[in-house]
DNA sequence: CGCTTAGTTGACTCTTCTCAAAAGCAGTGG
DNA sequence: CCACTGCTTTTGAGAAGAGTCAACTAAGCG
């Protein structure tokens, strides 16, 4: 993987937010040090860590999660290819939570103090990379609306809108498909749910012909019946719409 | 209420992250413009908004909410004396959700340019504030915990003690006492469960003997006993145990 | 082919929701 | 001072949602 190559996703997300010049992406690129691989299961980050790096995860999924005292775990957000794992923690004396890879990742390492100058230097990228992070607390936010308050269907259905617009965002859909490489274990345990609730569940979407499934990859056929049945807005996505020129456009 | 009165709350509670000189608490207190008055139920600021001041929570509390297509609303986060609004939404289009006011509030007012230029001029102050945001994203990360994974009781237990201890560390607690000025129905709204649910859960905790409640003052009679049937971490507040210097201190 | 992991299904239990109504409490006007 | 009104809290009862236990099927892999 080159370092251009590290980038590409996380250059594609941030252009959602404002267009960036070469010379911002060249930055970007030259601030990675080198890239790590993860194999499925393993910490990328663990709770307590002070990470020396800021992560940048280019391929797969992770998750950011924390071990329940009964023993299950809680998935609070998934990462995925653009997303950067840790911009601010290092404020914090020790991390709170572990990210953990969901598939096989790759992710490039970023030295503090590049981030740092980037930050300082580039007034672009600064609100660009600050852009992402409000973006990931605002999707917080929406998960705890729908954690709190929409029945199963509707809230897997709302996990799927926001992943596929988030996988197509950073180039990762195809039409109106992406890869989910979660097992429904790990689905459960993001939406608060048991196991077996979960696979009845996603049963219910496809018997309503919301979703199909064909292994681990989701395909919304209609993805504004979709979003109507998971009253899903994507507003909170910050998405600007005029920068926002994939197939998906039309249904924004 | 003079302007050193105002930041009290907000200079007792950036203590608990970092000691400040007596020049940083002036430089704050010099930064507030005016003061504002919002009655209970009033929004503070609403979805759409783009404010062209941040909001300091001076008295009263207020929440974080979005309301629901189906007619409900889904409270988000508690912000108390000492809480800052919308440090950082300046970056963004427009806020995703709304803020009102839970009781009567108290708010000051901080133009954009004066928090810029502390955030510029005092590193210990930026700091600071940062720190402030980042516990806001790890207190909604354990709410989304919370909600996904353990059961009505400790849920609002939990709850309960994360408000007992940042009531504690704004000087807003009396013992283990604190004032709780919502009603069941917002107290549901936020743990998202019924108001009939929540009304057997406080039962619940109180038939336990784990809180008693007088109007709307809660206390608890045991705190080690609280955190330990709710499985409350209080790590996730970040608080420096070398700091905190309440009658709690024993207890953490 | 046997082993392991992931997905599926059934039956039963328990939690939580909804509908409905009563009781407590504060403010208001007669 | 009292009846009236609106809001909050409390309680009951039945229905729906979600969890648990357990077994079975499907798919990948050495």
């Amino acid at each position: 993987m080159t370092a251009d190559g590290c980038c590409t996703a996380l250059i594609r997300k941030l252009e959602h937010f404002k267009e960036l010049s070469d010379q911002d992406k060249e930055l970007l690129a030259k601030s990675v040090a080198r890239s790590v691989e993860f194999a499925a299961g393993s910490d990328i980050i663990k709770q307590g860590d002070q990470p020396d790096y800021v992560h940048l995860l280019v391929q797969g999924w992770a998750g950011r999660y924390k071990l329940l005292p009964e023993g299950g775990r809680n998935i609070m957000a998934y990462l995925i290819p653009g997303d950067l794992c840790d911009v601010n923690v290092a404020l914090l004396e020790e991390m709170d939570h572990s990210i953990g890879a969901l598939s096989a990742c790759n992710v490039a390492l970023i030295p503090l103090a590049k981030i740092r100058n980037v930050m300082v230097e580039n007034r672009t990228l600064a609100q660009a990379l600050w852009w992402g992070t409000l973006v990931d607390e605002a999707v917080l936010r929406e998960w705890l609306v729908t954690l709190g308050s929409r029945p199963a269907q509707q809230r897997v259905g709302h996990l799927i809108c926001e992943m596929l617009i988030r996988t197509e965002a950073v180039g990762l859909a195809r039409g109106n498909s992406f890869d989910l490489p979660l097992t429904q274990q790990e689905l459960a345990d993001t939406m608060g749910m048991s196991l077996v609730h979960m696979n009845r569940t996603l049963r219910g979407l496809r018997s309503r012909e919301l979703i199909t499934t064909n292994g681990h990859t989701v395909t919304v056929e209609n993805p504004r019946a979709l979003m109507n049945f998971a009253a899903f807005d994507p507003l909170y996505l910050h998405q600007q719409a005029h920068k926002f020129r994939s197939s998906l456009q039309e249904v924004l």
